[in-house]
RNA sequence: GGGCCUGUAGCUCAAUUGGUUAGAGCAGCGUGCUCAUAACGCGUUGGUUGCAGGUUCAAGUCCUGCCGGGCCUACCA
């Protein structure tokens, strides 16, 4: 038995994320791990949010709350939508919790002592009004370059020429729109990621089964200009991990914490100690997935994120554990996956445009937007979400080719059988036929899942249910019921027990359908069917079913039209 | 400015890494079927692979240039 280490990337605390964040890591890590769940693989799947920095401050202080209490309550309403679209986490935890406290400054405190740490005095800006230093897209004026009046500290949106804050003409902050700003000498921890450049560089380019994606831009971080710089791990706010060397003050230190940016990767590994906690297993029990030295030398690790996160988990995470000198878990795989867009431009959280998370499920169940998604899955490129699309996909795919067959079959059956599986005749030719088909496709649909391949898989899987339909026109039981009941039943009990397996198949993309399918078949047999004609015999001559409500709807024209409208732009509420 | 990715049928995407006649799904068209959610099956029309050159026995794939789209560019996360 195979052991998966999970992670999906840690979405950030301010406010309810777009479709295209979930399809960015979170959904496509679930459907891995409800896979690998399925295959009787053992697996920690663990999500979290990221909760410091700037904007959470931000954010809370807008909301008038203390930041600690509005990342609790963020914190409960994303662990909410992500129950909402069936997340499996093993953990959903928090960066800001205890555990990633200590171990964020363990690590700190161990690349200290490996000599990877060094201090810097920088000059930063700040805003006597806000009482705060600015970091620098928190400072706005005219740029100097094109004249636009609104350009930011780091670069200019008009002209997009890079800057710095100091360049900017009449530069005010955007927090208070204040004038009032100096720039100060402040000193700050950095890690030398450069020690480590070569080290990265022979790891990443024996990654050679790495999405390009993945590969190709930790590389130009790696050898872009004078190569892979050190980074600022500090940051004067008082939301995050307090500066400590391990258990002791860090001096000089006093009063800064970590950057988000470093302890949002340890969160990974502080939120398995979460779950062991939460559940009070000892500490034995997450040590033995993210210690080598404790039995996680035969864990699989694999990261899902969208591209943004790249750079930090090829680069700044992996000189974290690597630079520790201790023997933690590196990650053996990831999938960075590209953007979303919606419908011809960006998902915009600011503007309102494009649909939320919260948004979605308001208007249709949790399965019919991870269909969607996952089948359209920003694998290689960029891709987009148009409501047409969305509407033909979801009706086909799912009412047309799946529902609808579960449909036909289960009423066919009751009228000319009754409600449970029916007995007499045999399987000929036909079934022969459909179970080949089946076994090569269900082998084909495991090897895409597992080498998490998300868009073939759903083509496969799409197939798969497919054949269904393909196999009842060629036997025709509802014509073969009239000179020979018996052969009908025979096609019918073939018909209904593929019922019970494509919903085994299809439980990683469509749980709620995988659970109410389940229900209707009263069956809770979910083994997977490495023998394909094992598997269409499951339900047994005799076994009673029920027929199942309409398992999707269609989505109409009226409905797709008001959608359209209502996300086009601002968001109320 | 620099780097990377990308452009294939009306739409969304493939193409075993240079190897027969570029394939699927949707939409369209035709047809069969009547169990079913106006559903399903079968057949079929769509391509000068953005443009122009080049390398090669062979190019969607490699090279050069141009045009278009996207991302990143290290203090947002």
């Amino acid at each position: 038995m195979a052991r998966h280490l999970i992670t999906s990337a840690i979405p950030y605390i301010n406010g309810i994320k777009h479709l295209g964040n979930l399809v960015g890591s979170q959904l496509p890590a679930d459907l891995f791990a409800r896979f690998q769940r399925a295959r009787g693989n053992e697996v920690l799947f663990l999500c979290a949010t990221d909760e410091h920095g700037t904007p959470a401050e931000l954010a809370a202080a807008k909301a008038g709350k203390p930041v600690d209490e509005y990342c609790a309550e963020m914190w409960a309403v994303q662990a909410e939508i992500a129950k909402g679209f069936r997340m499996s986490f093993d953990h959903f935890g928090r960066s800001s919790s205890e555990q990633n406290r200590k171990l964020t400054q363990h690590f700190a405190a161990r690349l200290a002592d490996q000599g990877l740490i060094k201090e810097v005095t920088d000059q930063q800006v700040y805003s006597i009004t806000d009482g705060r230093f600015l970091p620098d897209r928190y400072i706005e004026g005219t740029c100097p370059n094109c004249g636009f009046d609104s350009a930011r500290g780091d670069q200019c949106d008009n002209c997009t020429k890079q800057l710095d804050p100091v360049d900017l003409i009449n530069p005010y902050s955007t927090i208070s729109g204040s004038t009032d700003l100096e720039v100060r000498d402040t000193k700050h921890l950095y890690l030398r990621q450069s020690e480590m450049k070569d080290q990265l560089n022979e790891w990443i380019s024996s990654k050679t089964d790495w999405p390009i994606l993945t590969t190709s831009i930790a590389k130009k971080w790696l050898n872009d200009g004078d190569g892979l710089q050190d980074r600022g791990i500090t940051r004067d706010l008082s939301w995050g991990v307090p500066v400590k060397r391990g258990d002791e003050d860090w001096p000089g230190m006093e009063g800064k914490v970590f950057y988000v940016w470093f302890d949002a990767p340890i969160e990974y590994i502080a939120c398995a100690k979460e779950w062991a906690d939460a559940n009070d297993k000892p500490d034995a029990e997450w040590e033995r997935w993210w210690r080598t030295d404790k039995g996680a030398d035969d864990v699989r690790y694999t990261q899902f994120m969208g591209k943004d996160n790249v750079p930090f988990h090829t680069l700044s995470f992996p000189v974290t554990i690597l630079g520790s000198g201790e023997p933690w878990k590196l990650v053996d795989y990831i999938k960075g996956l590209n953007y979303l867009n919606y419908d011809g431009g960006q998902f915009s959280t600011s503007r309102g445009r494009g649909v939320f998370m919260d948004q979605a499920l308001a208007i249709l169940p949790a399965d019919y937007w991870r269909w969607w998604l996952l089948s359209h899955a920003p694998e290689s490129n960029d891709s987009e979400f148009t409501w047409e699309n969305f509407q033909a996909s979801v009706n086909k795919d799912l009412a047309d080719v799946l529902g609808n067959f579960v449909s036909r079959v289960t009423k066919f059956c009751r009228s000319k059988f009754g409600e449970s599986v029916p007995d007499g005749g045999t399987w000929g030719a036909p079934e022969e036929a459909l179970i080949a088909e089946l076994t090569t496709r269900i082998r084909a649909y495991e090897m895409h899942m597992d080498a998490m391949e998300v868009r073939k898989s759903a083509a496969e899987l799409r197939a798969i249910w497919a054949a269904g339909n393909e196999y009842l026109q060629v036997t025709a039981p509802w014509s073969t019921f009239k000179t020979d009941p018996d052969q009908a039943a025979a096609q019918i009990r073939m018909a209904l027990n593929l019922i019970r397996l494509y919903s085994v198949l299809s439980a990683p993309f469509i749980p709620d359908a995988y659970a109410s399918l389940m229900s209707a078949m009263q069956t809770s047999d979910d083994t997977w069917p490495d023998d394909v004609t094992a598997a269409l015999g499951a339900l047994s001559i005799g076994h009673n079913f029920t027929v199942p409500e309409v398992t999707f709807r269609k989505i109409t024209d009226d409905e797709r039209a008001e959608w359209e409208t209502r996300f086009s732009g601002t968001r109320d509420e």
